[in-house]
DNA sequence: GATGAATGAGTCTTCATTCAT
DNA sequence: AATGAATGAAGACTCATTCAT
C-alpha cells in the first residue's frame, strides 16, 4: 500500500480536511461502513477529487493508522531506554498510552479496531508495529519483575491485558468531561502499578509517589486531525 | 427486531451450522465485511434458504450476541446477590468473564466489537445489556470501596478498564495454548485484586486465598456455537 | 476463470440471449468496448441480473471464445489423423476453417482479437488452444512437403499465412452475399494448394480435383448463439 | 478529427517519445485498455502536459495510424503506376507490405485492430484509405487474370486474403529472428505468386525469377517511432 | 424447506478531459 | 511548456433482500 506521490508531499488542507472527516466516520460506522461518497460528501469534494487525494480507500484508513500508531510507538521507545526504575518505565508508559488515546480517542480507536480491513504490506506493517508496542511493555514487566519491584509472572499476557484496560478509555472519554486528561492519565498509572503489584522497600508504589514528565510535554504528535 | 416464527423455535442443526459459520466470519471479517452469499456458500445453502432461517442479516447479529451477553450477564448477577464479601464478588465476576470470554472468544468478540451495526430496538438492548453489566461491576467496586478493602475511586472508569482488560484475552488464546483457561481466570482475578488494591487485615488479598466457583461448575453457556 | 455453477448447466434461453447479445456487441466495439450495461440493456436485463448469469465480463468473453474455438480444434484433429493425402488433409482444413469462420464471423472474430482481454489461466487456454491448432496445420505442411507433394518451407509460418488468409473472411463475409458458403470454402482451398504449389504427378492440384467432405455435413457446431 | 495547431509542427522529441509509448501501449493493451494515465506515466509527464501536445486520445490513435498507412498507400500507389508486369507489381506490393508490417509490426498492428475505435470523420479516412489500398491489389490481380497470367477470379476477395495472409507477421515477428525481414518478404512474395497461379509461358513464376527493388530502398518511411 | 431468478441501490474506482495558473 | 486540482460520467461488480414456485 504506497502512498500515491501527492500525499508524500507536506499537509495541505483538503488533505486534512479529508482525513478529519475519515477519522470521524470511520469510528462511528466502521471503515467498511463508511463509504468513498460519505466522506465526499461530508468534505465538499467529489467521489472523484477524493481519489486525486488519497488514491485508495485503505491508503485513508493506513495513514490515519499510522499517524497516531508511529509516534506512539517511538515516543514509547525514548521511555524505554531512557534509564530509569521499571516503575517509573511503567508509569510513563501507561500515562502516554492514556494520554494518546484521550487525545485521539477516534484515530486511536481506528487503529485498533480496523487493522483487519487493511490488507497485504500494510496489514502487515500495523501488526508488526503493534507486536514491537506491545514488546516494550513486556520488556519493561519482565526487568520489574527480575528487579523484584513486580510480581507479575506471563509478562506477554500482562502486557496486553494493562494496554487493553489503558485503551477502554477510548470508549468513553471525551475532552469536557469532569476529570482532566491528566488526572485520568495518573489514575490508569496508579491502577497499572496495583495490576502489577509494584512495591518498593516493602511498600507498595503509587503513582503519586512517581517524578514524571507530563507527555502534553512532549509535543510528541503533531496531528493536525484524528481527535 | 423481532426473531421470525422459525427462529423462535428450539435449535436446529442447520440453524447451528449458519450460526457457527456466521460467528467465524463476522470475527474475521466483520459483520459489513461478510456477506450473506459467504455465510450461505460456507453453509452448502443458498442464500435464499438462508432467509428462511435467519430473517435478515442484523437478526444473525443479535442472536449471536444474545446468545453470548445475555447469559453472561445473568451469571453475573447472581454473583452479585450472592451474599459474598467484595473481593470474592470481584474475582468471581473475573473469572466468570474470562471464562466467557475464553471459551467463546469469537462471539464475545463479535458482541463487543460490532453493535454500532446494530439498530434500532436491536442496537438499544444490546447498549442496555452492556450499561447494566457495567453496573454490577461498578456496584461490587463501590461496596468494596465502602467496606475499605478496596481503593479506587472513580468505581465507573474502573470497571470499564476492568472489563476491557479481562476481555483483551480475547485477541489472543485459544484452547490450545500452554496455559489452562482456569490458570487465566485465576491470573486475571488476581491482577484485579492487585488493581483495586484490595486488602483485608492490612494485607494485600490474593485470587489464591479466595474460595471460589470455578466458572466451568456453572453450566451456564448452553452454546452450541459461537466459540 | 472457472465458469460459474450456473453456468455449467445446460444452455437455457436467458444465457444464449445474453451470448448472442455480446457477441455481436464484442465483434462491434471490442471487448474493451462494450460494457455490461449495454449488454443489459439491449438483454433487457438489468446488469445485476446479468451477473447472476455470467459472474464476470471476462468469463463471458471466454465462454464465447471457446463455444467456436474448442469444436473447430477438434474437428481439425480428426482431419489429420483421417489417414487421407496431404493436399486432401490441407484442403479439408481450408474448407472447415473457412465455413466456421464464415458461419460464424462474429465469434471467430472475436476469438482472434480479443486473446489479449483474457488474463490468467483464461488466457493460456486460449493461447495454448491457438498454438495446437497452427501445429496442426504445420504437421500438414511437413508432410506434404516430405512427400514431395508440397513445396514450402518454413512451415510454421506457412501455417500462420494459410490461417490468416482464410480468417480474413470474417472481415467481409455475412450469409447473404452473391457466393454461397460452399463456393467460399472451394475457392480458399485452391488458394491454399496454390500457395504450397502442391503438385501431384507433375501437375497442379486444385481443390476441385480433390474428394472432400462438406464441413456442413460434420453438423459440428452446435452453436446457439455467436454467429 | 484536426490536429491542434502544436501537432502540425514538426517532430519534437516530446512528442516522439509520447508517440513511442503509445504505440506500445495501444498494441500492448489496445485502444481502450490504454489510459491517458498510463502513457502519461511511462512518458514522465502529467495526463495535462499529453493533452497540450496531443489534444485527444483520438487524436493520437489517428496520428499513429496514418503515419504508417499513408506511406504504404503511397508507396503502392507508384509501384502500380509503374509500367511492370502484374507479376512484378504483384510481388512488389508483397514485398512493401510485408517490409512495412515487418518494421513497423505494432504500428500496423494497431492500424489494422482498432479502427473501430476512430469516430466521425477519423475512421472514415482510415475506412477509405484501406478500401482504396486493396483497390490497388485488386487491380493488380485483375489485369493480372485479363493477361492470363493470374488465374484468380473474385479479384476483391484474393486481395483482402493476400493482404491478410501478408499482414499475419505481425503477429510473430520481430526483428532479431532467424529469417532477415528481406528472406520474409521474398517468401510471401512467392507464396502469393503460387496463391494467384502465376505462369508466364506456361511455367510457374517464382519470386526469384522477378528482379525487384528492396523496400528498403525506397526509404519511404520516416517514422520515428512505431516499430 | 428450499431455490432460481431477479432487482435497485450501492460498492470502490477509473476515465478522458478541462482550466486557471 | 507544463501542472495541480477537479469533475461528471462511467466502469465492473456486489449487496441484502424478495418472491413465485
Amino acid at each position: 500500500m504506497e502512498l500515491s506521490s501527492r500525499q508524500k508531499r507536506f499537509v495541505n488542507p483538503t488533505e486534512e480536511r479529508i482525513r478529519e472527516v475519515a477519522v470521524r466516520l470511520f469510528a462511528q460506522k466502521g471503515f467498511q461502513g463508511t463509504s468513498i461518497r460519505d466522506i465526499a460528501g461530508e468534505t465538499g469534494l467529489t467521489s472523484s477529487a477524493l481519489y486525486y487525494y488519497i488514491g485508495a480507500k485503505e491508503a485513508l484508513l493506513l495513514q490515519i493508522m499510522r499517524e497516531v500508531t508511529v509516534p506512539l510507538f517511538e515516543a514509547a521507545q525514548k521511555i524505554v531506554t531512557g534509564g530509569i526504575t521499571p516503575e517509573e518505565e511503567l508509569a510513563s508508559l501507561v500515562l502516554l498510552h492514556v494520554w494518546v488515546h484521550g487525545t485521539y480517542p477516534l484515530s486511536t480507536h481506528i487503529a485498533h479496531a480496523e487493522i483487519q480491513h487493511l490488507t497485504g504490506e500494510a496489514r502487515q506493517e500495523m501488526l508488526d508495529l503493534r507486536d514491537r508496542y506491545e514488546l516494550l511493555w513486556r520488556e519493561v514487566l519482565k526487568r520489574g519483575n527480575d528487579e523484584g519491584v513486580f510480581q507479575v509472572h506471563k509478562s506477554r499476557l500482562a502486557a496486553i491485558a494493562l494496554i487493553e484496560m489503558c485503551s477502554g478509555i477510548t470508549r468513553w472519554y471525551r475532552a469536557d468531561g469532569e476529570l482532566t486528561l491528566h488526572q485520568l492519565c495518573q489514575i490508569h498509572a496508579d491502577w497499572a502499578l496495583g495490576l502489577v503489584r509494584a512495591t518498593r522497600d516493602g511498600s507498595p508504589v503509587r503513582a503519586t509517589d512517581l517524578e514524571l514528565v507530563d507527555p502534553a510535554a512532549y509535543g510528541l504528535l503533531a496531528l493536525t486531525s484524528g481527535q
